[in-house]
DNA sequence: ACGGCGGCTGAACGGGTGTTTAGTCGAGTC
DNA sequence: GACTCGACTAAACACCCGTTCAGCCGCCGT
């Protein structure tokens, strides 16, 4: 069946239209306007998904397994430092990363299982870098790995909302600019405090050790 | 009937049950169940405010308020090193602290300016540590400061995540709980990163800085 | 004692929502 | 050619939303 001239499976861009209104607007954006993107009504996005909770399932599923692919391989070629010159090439994943930014606000457990996973990567680079001999041990490196990913979720987040402000790119708007724009405001900041920390000595550590046998 | 029992003014009842169920349940929660919450009609509501907008923005203003009085109080006589003894306390703030939190999640412009207070307050801090000599110095004061508010900020969404993914209490409901439960988590790895940092040489910030002279 | 007034309400309005229903169309099967 | 089946749709449905309306009622000034 070849029908129309470029006719992807309506399944499919009904998807990709919800991914990206989801994206652009929160998950309260109506079957309505999805299906207008999808140039498709809105019974049909029902007729295939059953639901509008199963049609977001659905995004979730294919968003989780973009990110997955997309990060084993950046995994496979790249060492984690030069990464940031490649993040230029996400404006192809913007619906993506956009849609992943609303999952994380509006705080579902698709959102927690994704952070899951960022703690995981991070907690096994760490790993890496204690064994080179670049990164300090922990006393708790998933506690760590868990800090350093926090970080990089409160700056997404922190960014999102000076785009409210109107002071800054939204995220969920043009995702290459604002993350580019959020490494240029981050990078100096987060390198100072992850090569010298902050404090001048180690009185308040030492005092929570005391205390915490 | 002459007034009931314990009859504040029904215009804060109204505020006050508002600012509880979109804590509880975000911002989409409807007028006519904050309305039951403070036993009044859904009619009374817009009568005092005009509009649910205008009622989200009274409760924005209280809200800051709130916020503004008692982080002058706890600045007046704590150091910030104990205020966390102090966070318990934060229970009767349940609500307030409910409030902050999905106002941060919804990405509002009240949100942005209630960061920019724990920026400038950060900031703050840091400074009058530098000139204490506790604090080591930094070349964008600014941007460290975001750099710290925003892992607070992370850490709170993350906790925020492990609730509705079921490993932990929402902030949302149970704040004192969570608070506690979050720090207990969350401090050592930050004292930790905060007394060494988390490389074991300077290479990668040399790097850097070579490259933004 | 009375008029007005503001707090307050139940009921309705208009619009948007997700979903259901009944049905059309087109292609593949016997 | 008759039949089936699945993609697809327009219209309707039931519900919830924020908001409006008309009017009740107790208090207050006069």
């Amino acid at each position: 069946m070849f029908s129309r001239v470029v006719d992807v499976d309506a399944r499919e861009r009904i998807r990709d239209a919800a991914i990206a209104r989801f994206g652009r607007e929160g998950f309260g954006a109506g079957l309505r306007a999805i299906a207008l993107d999808a140039q498709v009504s809105a019974a049909l996005v029902i007729h295939h998904y059953g639901s509008k909770d199963a049609l977001r399932a659905a995004c979730d599923a294919h968003v989780h397994a973009t990110i997955r692919r997309a990060k084993s391989e950046a995994m496979r070629d790249e060492s984690p430092a030069q990464v940031i010159g490649q993040l230029a090439t996400i404006e192809q994943y913007a619906p993506v990363f956009a849609y992943m930014v609303r999952s994380l606000m509006d705080g579902g457990p698709a959102a927690a299982q994704f952070v899951d996973g960022l703690v995981e990567d991070a907690e096994s680079y760490l790993a890496a870098g204690v064994a080179a001999g670049t990164v300090r041990p922990s006393r708790d490196p998933h506690g760590r790995a868990r800090a350093l990913v926090a970080s990089s979720v409160g700056t997404l987040l922190m960014t999102q909302l000076d785009a409210a402000a109107g002071r800054a790119v939204a995220p969920t708007d043009r995702p290459g600019e604002a993350i580019v724009a959020m490494a240029e405001a981050t990078v100096l900041p987060g390198l100072e405090l992850y090569t010298y920390g902050l404090f001048t000595d180690s009185s308040y550590l030492d005092a929570y050790l005391e205390g915490h046998p």
